[in-house]
DNA sequence: AGGCTTTACG
DNA sequence: CGTA
DNA sequence: GCCT
């Protein structure tokens, strides 16, 4: 429909109480259009998520939302509300493909399968403790493309058709049917494992040290204490304020933060704005830190601005995954201060995400969906 | 069989 | 090697 | 581990 048509109906719809949105999110339960067919708002909806999300969204016509402001709340969804969509010409329609990049699909912070997600995480974490990088992001992108799922896997039925799931991962998500899998309980047990985690902790520890450490029988940050172990200036850092660095930062605490720094930047250099990014600009209540993009409005004054703008892309498989993208599909190659096309062997300017996104070919996905 | 993001800095 |  |  025209804008300012949907403008009224959005306004009149609020006036209401009802919660009306201008662009999709995960937290959409209905969407309704009007002199648009069935599959047209379905193709609309999988550009949206990257998959089908027919089962959880309800595609109405604007005559339940004309009925519902009538009567003053949501009416029940019945039969001629509902779009028609044309059956698929082949395969059954639960088949939609999932995009096998996480950078093409849409991530929210809060998905359907949690349960699931944080056993495969075990196992890519685990992976990582033990020098296993490519292991580790297999169990990392298993896990991202349950997150992306729109609603709770089921049975292991639903999992026919899915990127980065293989037998390893499915083996896993058999924890449906008995609860919970040896492999991870006895991971999560496992003194190595909870070794590492503990020394890995520690601000100025790696793996690497923290399995050296581990080899020579230390298991905490009080072993290291106790024994006197040698430690660099970071290390000495980390351990003298581990517990406080454990607290994790919440959104209240990193608005009070954000403002503070906002003060004291308009003091030397007025006009410039500052916005919250990391964690918090995805949509996270809580964090370990608290990032800031400080810009300023004037023409000239956007020198070395590219490191910052890919700074913005920052959900670290996300950012990685748009980076393979790049590489293996696009034959380009992101990185914080440029993107370069291998193929006609030039830097593209870009002055947005939008643009950067565009220029890889790719539907733009907004920060608050990059949770991979 | 080989890749798995990328680059700078301390 | 570790952090970002 | 999963994909190409």
């Amino acid at each position: 429909m025209g804008t300012s048509r949907r403008a009224f109906l959005t306004k009149l719809g609020r006036s209401k109480g009802f919660l009306i949105k201008e662009t999709y999110s995960s937290s959409i339960t209905h969407v309704v259009s009007e002199n648009n067919s069935g599959d047209e708002v379905q193709t609309w909806l999988e550009s949206q998520t990257g998959w089908d999300a027919s089962s959880s969204v309800h595609s109405l016509d604007i005559r339940w939302f004309t009925e519902s402001m009538e009567a003053g709340r949501p009416v029940i969804v019945q039969e001629r509300h509902i779009l028609k969509v044309n059956p698929k010409p082949s395969g059954d329609p639960s088949a939609m493909q999932m995009k096998s990049y996480a950078c093409q699909r849409r991530t929210p912070l809060k998905h359907h399968n949690s349960f699931l997600t944080e056993a495969l995480e075990i196992l890519s974490q685990n992976a990582e403790y033990n020098d296993n990088e490519g292991r580790s992001v297999a169990f990392r992108r298993a896990a991202s493309v349950l997150k992306a799922l729109p609603c709770r896997v089921k049975s292991m039925e639903d999992l026919r058709c899915l990127p980065c799931l293989g037998d390893h991962s499915q083996r896993v998500i058999k924890i449906l049917e008995d609860g919970s899998s040896r492999e991870v309980e006895s991971t999560r047990q496992s003194e190595q494992f909870q070794a590492m985690k503990a020394l890995t902790g520690i601000f100025g520890v790696g793996v690497r040290t923290a399995d050296r450490w581990f080899r020579e029988g230390l298991r905490s940050p009080d072993d290291l204490i106790r024994t006197g172990q040698q430690l660099n200036r970071a290390q000495q850092a980390g351990v003298q304020y581990y517990n406080d660095l454990q607290k994790p930062v919440t959104k209240v605490e990193a608005d009070v933060i954000s403002d503070i720094v906002e003060k004291a930047v308009h003091s030397v250099l007025p006009g410039a704005e500052i916005q919250l990014m990391g964690g918090f600009r995805r949509g996270k209540e809580v964090g370990h830190d608290v990032d800031f993009l400080i810009t300023h409005p004037e023409e000239g004054k956007e020198e070395g601005l590219m490191p910052k703008i890919t700074n913005w892309l920052e959900e670290q498989l996300f950012e990685r995954e748009l980076r393979r993208w790049a590489g293996q599909e696009k034959n380009m190659s992101l990185s914080s201060h440029a993107l370069y096309d291998s193929k006609q062997n030039l830097y593209l300017r870009a002055k947005t995400e939008e643009e950067i996104f565009a220029y890889l070919g790719l539907e733009f996905i907004p920060p608050s969906e990059r949770n991979a």
